[in-house]
DNA sequence: AACGCTAATCTAAACGTTTCGAACGTGTCA
DNA sequence: TGACACGTTCGAAACGTTTAGATTAGCGTT
């Protein structure tokens, strides 16, 4: 900037001006700075600028895992909002691990970004105190977190479970078996109660043989899937409160011998683009990625336009179960062998 | 710091340097310093940092689509490389966009990053000039660039779609339908040499009516796809060069009330998850993705790390074909309907 | 006692912006 | 004619660091 003053025959402070038009600048000296910036190539220096205003335009967008389709699919949209309002967005991967994560939140704060998107891991952590603080905004995404009062978007899960147990029950299926992640994470813990509630409310018992938890990857959804189908009376239908376990249940149904929909039906949360292409078409209940991935940016980039003081906002969105045919009726004749 | 520097009854200087490491300071003060840093809750300010040292330890990383999951896996492996290495990573869909894509370089630019891996888009754009001036080193990712000599690490790509289509042949086929993006970035450009050179090699005739592009999504290969069924002399094959295109030439073989791979056989480019899980599990062109994503993420650590005047490197990666079960042989007496 | 050497610490100038208030010229009004 | 307001431009301080070079203190030598 101060050779494009030089250039021009003005000050840095005229440049300045123009550049961001925060007073009139004659059509004279304009010419003259614009030519100048010009023929030097002048862009101006973001760092410089966000250190004297405090403000750096840029987001940090934390998330467990960026392969597990709702994650990628959500970071994409959220990506995209922020792109057009001209933010730029640090991406982090805590692989669902706390201290990644606290360490990743501290890198992204130290580079003074001026909000947090968290799809948070653990319990809060250092989370908490970055609230407290209220120097950056933080909005929770996909799982909220005790003790942490901040803007947040999530699923009714609980109710999206509950609404896919009850398809299951009213196809015929009375054994359930049910996979879950580890359940320190509210997503996990609602989808649980939603299917607790789903048997009990058709006067089914919960039998604790039927749910096994894992650490959210393949092989802990194969080795889940493997226990359930020891079992001496094995489940009918087993649903996946996890995206990429279901891809380890499936894997035990087929190494077992079985198939699927004919021996045990399947259905799990977290819709993919594959899930109706081939067979069996899974049965799954999706999010609204779309919606979600907006409406935390919203609520972001409503805090970042100076809106602070508003209480903490919470969204809650329905997920849709998307009935495939991966679930079969039962108790009537066998189905034929339609596949 | 001017803060923790009082409370300590030190200079700046001194705090920086204790900091730093780069020089001794006494364990008296050093006590008092780290004492003042704990009562404040001092952080260094990381932007002020890099505007002294011209340095952002930030990187920035382009690519056409993150949802494709080729390119999430990629970005996820360069992820944690950066992260491991105390990097940040500013990520960008350019949605294979050109003005999107120099735009959002320039972004990054003003940003000050370090560096920047770009899966990039349309012709060069403005990252030609930017190699040029060879201020921040770059990266290309997956796809190379005319005019744009730098480090790359890329596929073999003809010859990983020879090897597919030889396999084609050799089961038999000898009309096989060919889907493609955009030839205009090298990838798409190569694999179709490879279709061609592996039509020749078995000295069998490259039908243009057999090749279709389209725009890289699955509504694109849906289309395609559909185009190649209703010719008159239909292929017995299609193998579809890019991964989300595959979706709909699944869909469309469908819709259309064949099926895979009795009627038609299939095969495409990226493995993903789900390949192996369904039926039919798909016959694939596997990228090595952790590889690439590394090699990509050394390239640009080793530049960082000072090396600058070393010629361009480029990293030519091999392919592995995913043999399953959607292509089925020709030519013998029909297959049993086994699924 | 004076000297030089070393180690520890400090002062102050950068880095490239933004912005406050001052300065300047010009035209208007009493 | 002088005072004043207005529109433009500028000087300089500030943002929070790093770092070169100056300063100081301590200590062994001669």
């Amino acid at each position: 900037m101060l050779h494009v003053a030089e250039a021009a025959r003005v000050s840095v402070a005229t440049v300045s001006a123009l550049l961001n038009g925060t007073a009139t600048v004659s059509p004279e000296l304009s010419q003259r700075i614009e030519q100048a910036i010009r023929d030097i190539g002048y862009k101006r220096n973001a760092i410089a600028r966000s250190l004297k205003m405090g403000t750096t335009r840029t987001i940090g967008l934390t998330v467990p895992h960026i392969t597990n389709p709702f994650f990628t699919d959500v970071v994409s949209v959220i990506q995209q909002a922020f792109d057009r309002a001209g933010y730029a967005v640090m991406l982090c991967c805590t692989d669902e691990d706390l201290n990644t994560q606290d360490e990743q939140i501290r890198l992204l704060l130290d580079r003074m970004v001026d909000g947090l998107i968290v799809a948070r891991v653990g319990d809060g952590g250092i989370l908490k105190r970055i609230v407290e603080d209220a120097n950056v905004p933080v909005v929770l995404l996909d799982r909220l977190c005790e003790g942490v009062d901040t803007d947040a978007v999530v699923l009714d899960n609980r109710r999206a479970v509950f609404d896919a147990v009850t398809y299951l029950i009213h196809l015929g299926h009375r054994r359930i078996g049910y996979i879950t992640g580890t359940s320190d994470i509210s997503p996990m813990h609602d989808r649980m109660i939603g299917y607790r509630e789903a048997l009990q409310a058709a006067g089914l018992p919960v039998a604790e043989e039927l749910v096994r938890s894992g650490n959210f990857h393949e092989i802990d959804g194969y080795n889940a899937t493997m226990q359930l189908l020891s079992l001496h009376d094995r489940p009918s239908a087993i649903f996946s409160a996890n995206n990429p376990m279901v891809i380890g249940t499936m894997k035990a149904i087929r190494d077992i011998g079985l198939s699927c929909p004919e021996d045990i039906s399947v259905a799990c949360f977290d819709d993919f683009p594959w899930s109706d292409v081939f067979v069996p078409q899974l049965t799954t209940v999706a999010q609204p990625v779309q919606a979600i991935g907006e409406q935390a940016a919203n609520l972001l980039l409503d805090r970042l336009a100076g809106n602070r003081d508003a209480p903490p906002r919470k969204l809650v969105l329905k997920g849709r179960l998307m009935i495939r045919n991966s679930c079969r009726p039962l108790g009537a004749v066998a189905q034929s062998v339609s596949a």
